[in-house]
DNA sequence: GGAACGCTTCGGCCGGGGCCGAAGCGTTCC
DNA sequence: GGAACGCTTCGGCCCCGGCCGAAGCGTTCC
């Protein structure tokens, strides 16, 4: 008998991923926006030809989708499921031995707020959750949970209008471990309607190159008028 | 602002996973036993020497753990986390372009029932799942699930005892993606438990050096008697 | 004690793949 | 139409890292 197939097919979506300047690229891309070529070879560090190989390459394998307009070209993570598996490398990586820990000023602003692909992570992130759950607005079972009747009408109150039963599609209530806190936080189309409405509300702010959010001062009202949350 | 810094570290893991040898290497440990540095060679594809060399790399990094017994060295995966990460790579691989899809009788073989770190997967894996939701044993709520009263005492009558409040420690019933069947199979202390007692109750065995599952007669019977499955 | 065994370390070979700049192609702007 | 822009393709350079066999070290067996 001869050694796993698979192997080699596992092997070759790994190594995409495990190269510097394809992981910043992709790693841009976690916050589910769609970017230039021109910009994701600045995250990457890379000359612009350079940057041009690796998006082939990721495009080819799925990991990334291209929208033409113009003359730009837009790249993004080609689904869910590329994010979650980045996001499960992130989980490793802070289990591995602590050599490239930068904790700078940037670091430290990714872990207070940010966002994973299209929801709310971080402190932030696991504040919104504990908020939530502790007042019986979400019920967590596990790696999952479900919103209640009184949680719906609380989110009614700031402007998310959710079904509390939502039959096909996208799982309502979905959660994704946070790889700064180690705890789970709340995902699935609940979890994206709460990141959104929050930009909305001019709550928070994209920081210019980053995942990481600002919290602006109408942010920090708000969050502790409906949620209680004073973040340090 | 310099490009993220946590790219590096995400690139270092993932080019850990990216190469053939050591994917091979993990995709062995995969069903969670562990195995001597000459097995892992020998699934790897390469020389005792080189094979060495990568497991070294592995241990470094936090992704696979050592255990010395006698003249033998026992590596297994470092923990579920990392297990998830391939697993969620996987996943990924599937949505790529098919190229390196045997699909042979090894493939085929996997597709019907395998282990998945610590629990049962494929086909299999999925029947079960289902078996146990549509009677009302186990509630899935999206991506995890809880156990009922009922499905507490059916599992007593196959000799798995669990306690449907476990305090602390692991999840009793979550759920992972199945990268074959893209569904979601159990998982948690539950799946763990129940792929044991197939063990135990000699239902299922091992394939030889492969995470495929063979199915026994006895288990053929077993499993029609007990869940109502009649595996093709 | 010696032989067999399991595994790691070392040295040297070699190829794949990442990098860049120059040039080419399509789009937009005025 | 021409210039500026955004992006890709091509050619050539170079280095990282995987591979092996030989040798070394520790354990086990008799």
């Amino acid at each position: 008998m001869t050694p796993m197939v698979s192997g080699i097919a596992l092997a070759e979506i790994a190594a995409l991923i495990g190269d510097v300047a394809r992981a910043n690229i992709l790693s841009a891309l976690m916050d589910g926006r769609a970017l230039t070529a021109s910009e994701l070879a600045w995250h990457g560090g890379v000359s612009a030809s350079t940057a041009s190989g690796h998006l082939a390459k990721l495009c080819e394998a799925n990991l990334i989708a291209l929208e033409r307009q113009g003359r730009h070209r837009y790249y993004r993570l080609a689904s869910a499921e590329v994010a979650q598996a980045i996001e499960a490398l992130m989980t490793v990586v802070s289990f591995a031995p602590k050599r490239h820990r930068p904790v700078g000023p940037r670091d430290e602003a990714l872990r207070r707020a940010r966002t994973c692909y299209d929801h709310l992570a971080g402190r932030l992130g696991i504040a919104v959750t504990d908020a939530l759950t502790s007042r019986g607005h979400v019920l967590l079972s596990e790696s999952a949970g479900s919103l209640t009747g009184e949680g719906q009408r609380f989110l009614c109150t700031i402007g998310v209008e959710v079904e509390a039963e939502r039959k096909g599609q996208r799982a309502l209530c979905r959660t994704c471990l946070d790889w700064s806190e180690r705890r789970p936080h709340l995902a699935g189309h609940l979890g994206s309607a709460l990141c959104t409405r929050f930009f909305e509300l001019g709550w928070t702010e994209r920081i210019r190159d980053s995942r990481a959010l600002a919290i602006t001062t109408e942010g920090q009202k708000g969050l502790k008028e409906a949620f209680g949350i004073e973040l340090p």
